[in-house]
DNA sequence: AAAATACATTGAAACTTTTAAATATATAAA
DNA sequence: TTTATATATTTAAAAGTTTCAATGTATTTT
């Protein structure tokens, strides 16, 4: 992983909501849905929406579309890359 | 370490230019020099400046004045909190 | 004491991010 | 087929970040 995706990666990371959404899934077998997420912060819908598409941006997180709900689920090859190649910076 | 700890680190975190100085700080027993960061990165003097100090504000670098130079070290404690944060996030 | 060096701070322009209101789209339920 | 639900997109304002020129400060050298 080069240093140009480390910078996003961190930079999604760099957020207190998108790391509820990360500690919200992490606690949910992984997964979450955009609901859940509003319910989670005190944040508008379409709020929730960017800091979504953020975390997706940055490959950290996975899109499935189920009916009309989406679920996301962490991307954990590369939330592992990521913190390996931290450990190794 | 909390929520708005690792906000404020993985910022820290999401730029180019301070990953470059942390980089070569572990390529250097954890040290560098602020005019040995000018040279290795194209900016101007008060940028680096700036870059240290978010490092310095996220606690995960150290700074010691030795006469007329400053010298960085690497938060170490820190930064291998960070690391093992996330990983239970 | 004057000049040079190493770095910090201030101020301002350019750029990016965060937030939400309004709107759009796709699917499910009635 | 109309209505409700779940989510995305667009747009725009407010706030934050990055960059550098100019300047300031502390220390060392001459």
């Amino acid at each position: 992983m080069n240093l140009k995706q480390i910078e996003k990666i961190s930079k999604a990371l760099g957020d207190v909501n998108r790391l509820k959404i990360l500690q919200y899934m992490q606690q949910h077998e992984g997964k979450v849905e955009c609901t859940q997420a509003c319910n989670l912060l005190t944040l508008a819908q379409p709020s929730i929406s960017h800091h979504i598409k953020k975390l997706v941006e940055a490959d950290l997180i996975l899109q499935h579309k189920v009916g009309r709900n989406y679920n996301y689920t962490i991307n954990q090859k590369v939330w592992d890359r990521y913190q390996k190649t931290l450990a190794k910076l």
